[in-house]
DNA sequence: AACCATACGGAGATACGGTTCCGGTTGTCA
DNA sequence: TGACAACCGGAACCGTATCTCCGTATGGTT
């Protein structure tokens, strides 16, 4: 019973390994289109699962939405890399920028990402992953102020304050999306050295 | 039982009025601190008055918010208005942006209130009000543009958009103020005639 | 193929918050 | 001051959403 090593992953059998894969497939298609509204019983009937499977694979609403975020930090810390091979510094930033927020327009959780805050758990479980974001995007932020394209007075931990923003803008944008589009425009135009 | 004429305010008894005071009252303190978390069975509390008072007096919560928010817009426009004698446009509109940005680190209601959204009830209640509010800040920012202080580009319309961004923003700063306070510096700056 | 630990399903326990209802109270007016 | 309409209080109701529990099913192993 005792298990020798504890990064050793315990085999799980078969159908519950499927399980838990349809589950986080259903709770990301749900909640990018609902966010915190989605609630559990939905995630299980579309993973065509019944309620308590869910909760025994997140014994809880945060920790499934903890593992959703998780993936997306990893993803983006992905983009961020893929921006950071542009030659110039500051279109390797502005790319990275404008796909975090063509992003969040296509996905309700990533604009609500900052409410979740009430929810702590969320953001726990996903703090390794948003740390390793949050590196290379820094670095993509470093390179472009070294090139003299940035604002000096931008830095790293503006970042969260610059998605809270957009986030809340692209998510109260309902049927003006054009609106959304020019503060976004406004935003990054602010970012640009003077 | 008819009454002859709609504008003419039906008479209330004298505690009936106390009430609907003392409700609103405890309403606008409990909603500045916790924002649409408040419940109706609190205020009903902080008001010394049964839950059934309230319901009489705002059939609904968000008739109640309404009646918040249509309060909080006339206070802004007359804060406009104030500001509007400045003889400097951009002093009058900026003035006015810091006034609106500090009230709002005061008052959940409004960092909220594009989520409100959701409760389009309670925006269509102040929405008469929110149109006056809106044409006196447009006469600042027309004011500003014409004197070349300001961005040609930015628009009344852009203004939802603006205190959206910053009322997520000086929301989620939690227990970092100064990084809201640094973002709200940006967006004011960005506002300026390059 | 028989066993059993692991995993499943989904009814329902639990919690919570808006709203309703009605027996009792109070202001007002004659 | 008596009568009545208006008004009050707050227990109860109801819908909703998270989470638990337990009888049943199944993958893996011998």
């Amino acid at each position: 019973m005792v298990r020798v090593s504890s990064t050793e992953p315990k085999p799980q059998r078969a159908d519950a390994r499927r399980n838990r894969e349809r589950i986080v497939d259903a709770a990301r298609e749900l909640f990018a289109e609902l966010g915190q509204a989605t609630q559990m019983d939905d995630v299980a009937r579309r993973a065509n699962v019944g309620v308590g499977t869910v909760y025994r694979h997140f014994p809880t609403k945060a920790a499934l939405v903890g593992e959703l975020l998780a993936a997306k930090f990893c993803h983006h810390a992905e983009v961020a890399r893929r921006w950071a091979q542009e030659p110039d510094g500051w279109t390797a930033f502005e790319g990275f920028l404008r796909e975090s927020f063509a992003a969040m327009a296509q996905d309700v959780t990533l604009q609500q990402r900052v409410s979740w805050v009430s929810d702590g758990a969320a953001l726990e479980r996903a703090e390794e992953e948003r740390l390793i974001l949050s590196g290379v995007v820094d670095e993509l932020i470093e390179r472009a102020k070294a090139e003299g394209t940035m604002r000096e007075t931008f830095t790293i931990d503006d970042v969260p304050a610059l998605m809270c923003a957009a986030g809340a803008v692209i998510g109260a944008q309902g049927r003006t999306p054009v609106l959304a589009d020019r503060f976004i425009e406004f935003l990054i135009d602010g970012l640009r050295a003077p």
